[in-house]
DNA sequence: CGGAAGAAGTTGAACGTTCAACCCTGAGCA
DNA sequence: TGCTCAGGGTTGAACGTTCAACTTCTTCCG
């Protein structure tokens, strides 16, 4: 592990700060209102929506499970959790795959698709109303921009040489 | 407020569903990356840095229960779990108010300290590599700009008129 | 003073996510 | 053929968060 820090460190600056916890500040609380007002107008969690917006898009409305895990950046596991839920409630079917044995298709059923349709304009309203309506096209655009950047400067720095976390 | 959607529902533009989808990629990645540097490093947890961090700025290295739950915004029975949980590890203390018997204190002990005084450099530093080693400073003022709108518009709104969800 | 309303904080149950173990099938290879 | 290894997916336990109920104390007001 690196032995040493501590002069070599160089703190956050007043603006770095002020990005740093507004990121997360922003995130929390619009995450949290897009997620009540979701689950007010149509009954789903963020987690059901994204499920059923991949399937929904997906051809014949279905999709390998670890295709979708990767469309909607989650793990296996924990999507193999939320399918046996929104099974449950009608809302997907698992299917078995006739190529690989091993697998398994997540599709969405007519009512899964019913529901999203109906979520999806209020949806829509909600993120404009507590994210998009405060924003100036050219904050949006940077935002946009600002997403790509780290985004893909950390997918690149996790495949190389790992960094100094020891 | 707007009663009816439907028609006049407006999809999110090419550049809006960026920074949309953009946000929440950047968030989930940043947060992700930075929590588990915090773990491996000094064996914390993102919200057990905040409630260290906050309680070793405090006057007397100790907050009101209340008053900690505002500063990091957390619910408070949130906090509770997670003070039971540090006090078991002897990174906090409860103690009790004598200006309001109903009330507690959070202490941070002489170990927490320790703890996050040795976690903060590493922990600045995670956050700089993952996150603003990737931005100009154009696009760290930005995004501070950013998050303050959005949190204050939101803050706003969520006092005035309910918006409608039924 | 006495009682109602409400704030501070905790608790336990329900729910969702994470982690590691696991099963089954496919692929590579001797 | 038979063996090992890797990939796809699920499962159950452990952990953290949320929600509603509850206890205790304070405040307000008749």
């Amino acid at each position: 592990m690196s032995s040493k820090l501590g002069s070599m460190t160089r703190w956050l600056s007043d603006q770095e700060q002020r990005a740093w916890r507004g990121l997360l500040e922003l995130h929390a609380e619009v995450w949290t209102a897009v997620a009540r007002d979701l689950q007010a107008n149509a009954g789903l969690s963020l987690g059901d929506y994204a499920v059923l917006a991949s399937l929904s898009e997906a051809p014949e409305h279905r999709q390998r499970v670890t295709e979708l895990a990767r469309a909607i950046q989650w793990e296996r596991s924990r999507l193999s959790h939320q399918l046996s839920r929104m099974d449950k409630r009608g809302l997907v079917v698992r299917r078995e795959c006739p190529e690989d044995a091993r697998g398994a298709f997540a599709e969405i059923t007519a009512r899964g698709l019913e529901v999203i349709a109906a979520a999806a304009p209020e949806h829509v309203a909600s993120v404009r109303r507590h994210m998009f309506d405060a924003l100036t096209p050219e904050q949006v655009e940077a935002l946009a921009g600002i997403s790509a950047s780290v985004v893909e400067r950390l997918r690149q720095s996790s495949s190389e040489g790992m960094n100094g976390s020891t």
